[in-house]
DNA sequence: CGATTCCTTGAGGCATCTCAAGGCAAGTGG
DNA sequence: CCACTTGCCTTGAGATGCCTCAAGGAATCG
């Protein structure tokens, strides 16, 4: 990833869409509102009420660049906030002692960042920019204290940590039971299905993480997730270069998990 | 573990603290007050102050008990409750379209089921009871009301929530990076120390859950988990005896895992 | 323009899976 | 009490999918 990552490759930019742009974008110092936020549907899981929104906007977020490769977080680190991403995406990491790391996720725009950090205080994961970024920086202690008064906003932070819990279920279910074709195709049908929840095509997109960071999400090595590519490749179910990744038979590609999955 | 497992195992007692035997306890109908439990502080992740305790007595759980091998909820049911484990455990499991499960955690007393359920009303995963087994069931909807006034009761919640994205993550992190050895040995250092904690010996205890079980969690097959614990018993790390084990040297078990994870 | 990073591809090795057989313990029915 | 079934565990032998090691190419960066 990083600095380099962008490279020759895809102009299809991430976020920026209609509405943002003429009032309390740009001028705005770096401080957001919920209420007109693209993301908001995305960010904050289904029906948040008027009101609850109300008294988010109250908050406004302080905002955060982050460059490609430089982390947002690390893992150790005091846990203060809760991250939305904005633009760009990231990715989370497991630190293992001797420096290695293992990625656990990577993350959207309108995905959220750091809910492993309410368990003991501190974020047992880091998060590092695939690219430069932007995330909301959302002060936990407010989010509580919003909570405290109402059930809706009480419902969607349990709501937001019990989504991670079922994202990690899945992974766990790749990672425990499925073969290298599997993972990738599950993974790419996973890209997929949220790139085209955030409006982009569902069938044609580039990927920021290397093959390194890709297998390891899914468990393989990086020669392994290459010559998967070119497998998916030869068989007629992806156009692939380099990063940029074209979904030509996304039916043969779901059936390769169903197929396992039955 | 109660009942059964104490078998020839660890005497210790769990918790059971001063005040508990006199008031309460005894005639109740199948209503259980934290006040009393002597599972108290496995269950509410730290700090949970007087008065909140108190609220908690108001709701009173029913309790519910679980016969070996039927389950406390199934995947796709609808979610209302969050379930404590007072006595025996339980395996909890995605179901895969085609009858097959995997499993995706063990639960022993005072640990936590149910709360994928929180995402979209209905659960994710699926929970089976390995042994007559016995748990508190919480209504969700009580338990927020009462997060509703109370930060700590919030709090509390949200650090329930965390853990097990936390527990998932370096499950995750074995799943994806470890071989044969190293997980069968994180997963007797895991239990080990889960059993310690609630006051059992951390050297002998007995699995309530197969090989096969054992397998489906950590990703490999029976026969391979059979063959592991056998090398162990070779190399004199383990003493076992289908589903007694004995840890014969634990230091060299932790270094199973430190020789990778460095 | 050399250094660096990332990707691809090949060849061979090994860990785990697959298939198969047998043992042990508990439960059941005669 | 014994024959039989059933479920679970163990162990062996062979197959294989992924890893390891290695080399080369393409794009980026300073």
């Amino acid at each position: 990833m990083h600095p380099a990552v962008e490279s020759a490759v895809a102009p299809i930019r991430v976020v920026r869409s209609s509405r943002t742009s003429s009032r309390s974008a740009e001028p705005a110092p770096l401080r957001t509102q919920c209420s007109t936020c693209h993301l908001r549907e995305l960010c904050l899981p289904c029906g948040l009420g008027g009101p609850d929104v109300e008294r988010l906007d109250g908050l406004r977020f302080a905002r955060r660049k982050v460059k490609a490769g430089s982390t947002l977080y690390r893992s150790g680190e005091k846990f203060g906030f809760i991250y939305a991403v904005r633009s760009g995406s990231f990715k989370s990491v497991l630190a293992l002692p001797d420096g290695r790391e293992h990625v656990t996720g990577f993350q959207l725009p309108g995905e959220l960042l750091g809910l492993d950090g309410a368990a003991n205080g501190s974020h047992a994961s880091g998060a590092a920019a695939l690219e430069d970024s932007e995330v909301c920086a959302i002060p936990y202690a407010h989010l509580s204290d919003l909570a405290i008064g109402s059930t809706e906003m009480q419902q969607v932070l349990s709501r937001m940590m019990s989504r991670e819990i079922v994202r990690e279920h899945s992974l766990m279910m790749l990672l425990g039971s499925m073969n290298a074709e599997e993972r990738l195709a599950a993974f790419l049908l996973n890209v997929s299905q949220r790139m085209k929840a955030r409006g982009y095509s569902p069938r044609e997109f580039h990927l920021r993480m290397s093959r390194a960071e890709i297998g390891s999400l899914l468990g393989m090595k990086l020669e392994t997730v290459s010559r998967t590519f070119s497998a998916f490749q030869q068989q007629g179910l992806l156009d692939v270069d380099k990063k940029h990744v074209r979904i030509v038979d996304i039916d043969a590609l779901s059936r390769i998990l169903e197929a396992r999955v039955q």
